[in-house]
DNA sequence: GGCAATAGTATGATTTTTGATAGTATCTAT
DNA sequence: ATAGATACTATCAAAAATCATACTATTGCC
C-alpha cells in the first residue's frame, strides 16, 4: 500500500494540496509568464527554451485541469492556441509575487556566503 | 551537458531559486511545523510519520544549509537536538501562510466539481 | 495533392527523488 | 559491560519526474 504523506496531520493538508497543484519544475514559471500577459504555445516555448514540448504540454494540461489557466483555441491557419489565467490563477498570483520578492531579496544573501560568487546567474 | 532551466530568462530566476530551496515533498510542511514552535528530531518524526528518517535528516540538512533553520545540539543523555527557524526562515513564513490559506480556500472549490467528494481527506 | 506553420502525441531512456532496511554513535545509569 | 534512548548514516531499490527524439493533426493556399 502506498502511503500518503501525513495522513493524520489535518492542519498541514492545505499545504500538501498547494504543493500538489503547483509542484514540478515549471508551473510557477509558467504562471508567472501568464500573469504578465496571455500567451501562445509557441511564445511559452520561446520563453522557456529548456522545457521540452511534451513537458510544456503536460504542465499546461495540468494547470488547466486544476483551473489555474484557460486554453482558447482559434480555428485559424496557422493554428493558434492562447493560454491565460483564470480567476483562481489570478488569485494565486500574490503568492508567486511574494516568492519572487523573497527570492530576489535572499538570493544574494545566501550566495554572498559561498566560495564563488561568480557562479551567480541572475 | 545538463541544461539549466531558463538560463536566459533573468526575470524568472528568483522564482527558480525559491523552488530550488523549498522544493521536495516535505520542506514546506517542516517549515510550517517549525513556525509553530521549536521541535526535536523525534517530534518531527511523530508529526510526519510517513517520512523516513533518512529523508527527514536530508531535508533538515538542506534547510540548514540554506539558512532557513538552526540546529542546536544539547549534549545530554538521551541525545537531544532542536530545530528552529532562523530570521530567513521566519521571513519566509508569510508565503507559507498564504499558501495555506489559498489551499484551504480552494481545496473544496476544486473538489466540489469532481465526481466523488467523499475522497476528501481534509 | 503537397507544403508550411503551429500545436501538439507517443515512446523509451535517463535523471532525480523518495523509500525500506539495517547499521552506527553517543552518553549514562545499572 | 550492557542496555536503552535519541539522533543519525549508509546502501541499495523503487518510483516519479523529466528529457530526447520522432511522429501526428489541422488548415488554407498554391
Amino acid at each position: 500500500m502506498k502511503k500518503e504523506p501525513n495522513e493524520n496531520q489535518e492542519n498541514i493538508c492545505p499545504l500538501e494540496f498547494v504543493q500538489h497543484v503547483i509542484g514540478g519544475k515549471w508551473k510557477i514559471s509558467i504562471l508567472w509568464a501568464l500573469s504578465i500577459q496571455t500567451r501562445r504555445f509557441n511564445e511559452l516555448q520561446r520563453l522557456f527554451p529548456n522545457i521540452t514540448q511534451a513537458m510544456l504540454t503536460k504542465q499546461l494540461r495540468e494547470l488547466e485541469r486544476d483551473r489555474f489557466i484557460r486554453r482558447k483555441v482559434y480555428r485559424e491557419v496557422p493554428p493558434k492556441v492562447e493560454y491565460s489565467l483564470t480567476p483562481i490563477g489570478k488569485d494565486f498570483f500574490p503568492i508567486i509575487k511574494q516568492m519572487y520578492e523573497w527570492g530576489e531579496k535572499n538570493y544574494d544573501v545566501m550566495n554572498a556566503q559561498k566560495k564563488n560568487p561568480s557562479n551567480k546567474r541572475c
